[in-house]
DNA sequence: ATGAAAGCGCTAACAG
DNA sequence: CTGTTAGCGCTTTCAT
């Protein structure tokens, strides 16, 4: 392996100066390190990350921790971390916590720990204390994404107000009937999304001067297995069929409209349903949606923890704009039949 | 931080012990073990990756690389690579080449090249001949999951075997006009893989006796979508209509149940659909297919390269069982109608 | 079985 | 702007 001595003798400088010009830490003079750059091209150097880290304490490496990865929004915003690291020549270290507990145990108490990663993103976790108190005594830079933990900036959509804007668009085009499926108390992803998103609705409903009827509230588990059942048991009632579903989330979405079609009900004409997410399989559906952007989110999280990391080299416009969502009008929404 | 001169100091004893007893890499006797452990515990000792590694050569990291993320098959395998990596204190650093190729490109030139892991496993891709060249000159154990590596050994199901199963299931059902969804020679995920499962189906119609026909053959992509498509064109045909369809993945045949839904043909009475995978989405839909084990896999692609970081620690007979599948019916299957 | 001490390969003062 | 040099925190000979 080549390492820094053989560079620096290459190039005529000293092996501080082969560093300086290759981290761009410090000044160097275009020419020596336009030298050093060739000797070290030629010698196919590559820093080694390891001493470099152990001497400088920067890994280059950050943690991202997610509860499951098979799901849309996890992949999502781990692709769009990813992207933003590779771009900033940082590496990303996966924490998955699906499994039968040990696991988890292990990466609070001793994988973050071991000083591998300047910073860490947790995405939509639903925290014990001791494990909020495990991830402050990192001490290093902290995000959440999509799911709050105490004391920690969280990138997260309004979920009350996106709620309610799936349940205005509805109202807009006149339905009065609106079920609601949602996540049940159980859902152990994020305790708090499944009750935002129900409290938009309820609160768009009221300002509507629609009763609510929790007849028309049915809990799911954000699957389309689950979004099926659920719908099912909605549409399949003898009286009071509601007129159109708002799902909390997308594939709970689709589950409906699969369930509307088994029962021979045509969507929208008999039943419209929207959205949340704008999934990649809601545009095969015609599933009208709110959009939100789970990969650009990865992103931002990278770029918040990377400016706290380097200080002013980032654009704080850029960081501080909120979080974008958008209402998709696809097939799946229409007036009721009279 | 406490560092491990105040752990010795503490037990009493000196560094070097310290970290045999805590490392297992040396005897020790058990009572010193018992007092450096609890001396560890107790100051809350964890050691620093960075400076282990720089001194022992050891990373306790492994890389897996995957052209992208948000698919079952790459989520899966990864989610399982990550639980046998955690298992044994090894961290997974993930390298998605979703992108426009500079990201590609500097995975292969640069990331891998720090240092920073052990091994390597790749999944599925299709690499060019200099990123295997690449790839071979880290001089690192590497393991392919479902995509065969020039010179690699790589964990991936018989794909002739496995189509060649699911022609014969609707063979044996009395089908004989049998269609095909594979991938088409674009899709570049992995050039062989779709090939392979159309020779397999290929091989069994002949082995029936069954002229091969080109008009039952439609590429796709992979993707729901993309089944359906392509089902609507076999199915949607006024003469000699397929009475059952292979699909090469059960994202296709799932897009072929809607198709065959939408054109108000009933599964599996008027057309009998099978896949490949058990994709997570397959049991909603009744689908029947060839169930691979793709987080099984990513297990094993860490057990395999665990043995050769550790040689002799592994129980030789499963890293050599063969990858398993299985066939699973469930109700996309049945004889053909009269 | 344990201790002393020499690095692992690089970065960052400090000096010039 | 560049060179010298002292660590970074641990592992591993080599002794004992």
């Amino acid at each position: 392996m080549v390492g820094i001595a053989e560079v620096a003798r290459h190039a005529g400088v000293s092996t501080a100066t082969v560093s300086r010009a290759l981290s761009g830490n410090a000044h160097v003079s275009p020419a020596t390190k336009l030298k050093v750059e060739a000797a070290a091209r030629e010698l196919g150097y590559v820093v080694s990350s390891t001493a470099s880290s152990l001497a400088s304490g920067r890994m280059k490496n950050i943690g991202v921790v997610v509860p499951v990865l098979n799901r849309w929004f996890f992949t999502s915003v781990v692709e769009g971390a990813q992207r933003a690291l590779l771009r900033n020549g940082y590496d990303l270290t996966l924490y998955n916590l699906t499994g039968d507990g040990i696991e988890r145990q292990s990466v609070f108490e001793h994988f973050l720990l071991r000083q591998r990663v300047d910073a860490v993103i947790a995405v939509s976790l639903e925290l014990t204390e001791d494990e909020i108190f495990r991830l402050h005594a990192l001490n290093k830079p902290l995000v959440g994404v999509g799911g709050l933990i105490e004391g920690v900036r969280t990138l997260a959509i309004d979920d009350v107000a996106v709620a309610r804007l799936a349940t205005e668009h509805l109202l807009s085009l006149g339905h009065t009937r609106i079920a609601h499926i949602g996540g049940n108390q159980h859902y152990d992803l994020d305790f708090h999304l499944p009750t935002n998103r129900r409290f938009g609705y309820e609160e768009a409903l009221t300002a509507a001067g629609i009763p609510l009827d929790a007849e028309l509230v049915e809990d799911a588990d954000f699957t389309i297995q689950g979004g099926y059942h659920a719908a099912k048991q909605l549409l399949g009632r003898p009286h009071g069929r509601p007129t159109a579903i708002f799902a909390a989330s997308d594939e709970m979405a689709i589950g409906s409209i699969l369930a509307a079609r088994d029962l021979g009900l045509a969507v929208p004409r008999d039943v419209s349903i929207v959205g949340i997410d704008d999934h990649e399989l809601a545009e095969f559906f015609g599933l009208s949606t709110i959009a939100q952007y789970p990969q650009g989110q990865g992103e931002k999280a990278v770029e918040i923890l990377l400016d706290r990391l380097h200080p002013g080299q980032h654009d704080q416009a850029v960081l501080n704009t909120p979080l974008p969502v958008k209402l998709i009008v696809r097939s799946s929404t229409a007036r009721p039949a009279e």
